[in-house]
DNA sequence: TGAACATATGAATAATCGTTCATACGTTTA
DNA sequence: TAAACGTATGAACGATTATTCATATGTTCA
């Protein structure tokens, strides 16, 4: 990390160390979209709260919409959501389906929006 | 994590434990909503391409614009949106700003971003 | 002070998103 | 097999959002 000098604004090309060191760094086009397709699922309450109740045990989606007061069609859409982007895994029992976390990702991300948050 | 037992539907309360952990582990409703926000601030490519910039320098805005090809308008509304979730700041110097990430978990976040979906 | 430059911002528009409603699908059991 | 239960899903609606355009604010320098 280096600062740039002041007269930045007033050339055709911008720091040619800078742009190299950018494109460097930058990842693909398609990674790009995948990152922010990502923290687009964590940006939804209602979708934090799932996983807040997954992190405590594995759930069925008629007690998660008990849990969390809402009605069973508008979990089932947030959890297909959440298990696109492999945040949760699902398993069938019976007539039920069970959602659990599938990886430790997902506490990790959280925590560290927790720990931002609180400054 | 314990699994839940597998009649979990067609009775009037879900079990007690799991409610009372969830809403031990639960936040608040405003500590919810803050998490979602700042998440919300990585779902968006634009913005993400403007942090993995500054994670190279400090960057003035107009260059900004020019390495990703974008207009002066367009970045500084997301320099902005990136301001109030606090993950960029801001220094005046002359007529330039230049911005620079506010702290690590900026980093810490989107390493854990991009090893998710790197399976 | 006035002109030039860098940045910020309000309004408008198109696109995306979460919930609801109705209904379909899959499983169990009587 | 038919009914009951749990879950999934398409369409529609209202709400939110990113970009563009026009313009305002702030700074430097002649």
């Amino acid at each position: 990390m280096e600062k740039q000098s002041a007269d930045c604004c007033d050339q055709v090309f911008v720091h040619e160390d800078l742009v190299k060191k950018v494109n460097e760094g930058m990842p693909e086009e398609e990674e790009l979209y995948d990152l922010a397709e990502l923290f687009k699922v964590f940006g939804d309450s209602t979708r934090i709260r799932i996983l807040f109740v997954l992190f405590e045990a594995e759930v069925c989606v008629c007690d998660l919409a008990e849990v969390l007061h809402m009605t069973q069609s508008a979990v089932s859409h947030q959890l297909k959501i959440l298990k696109q982007a492999k945040l949760v895994s699902a398993r069938r029992e019976g007539k039920s389906v069970f959602y659990s976390l599938a990886d430790d990702h997902v506490r990790t991300i959280i925590a560290q929006g927790r720990e931002h948050i609180e400054e």
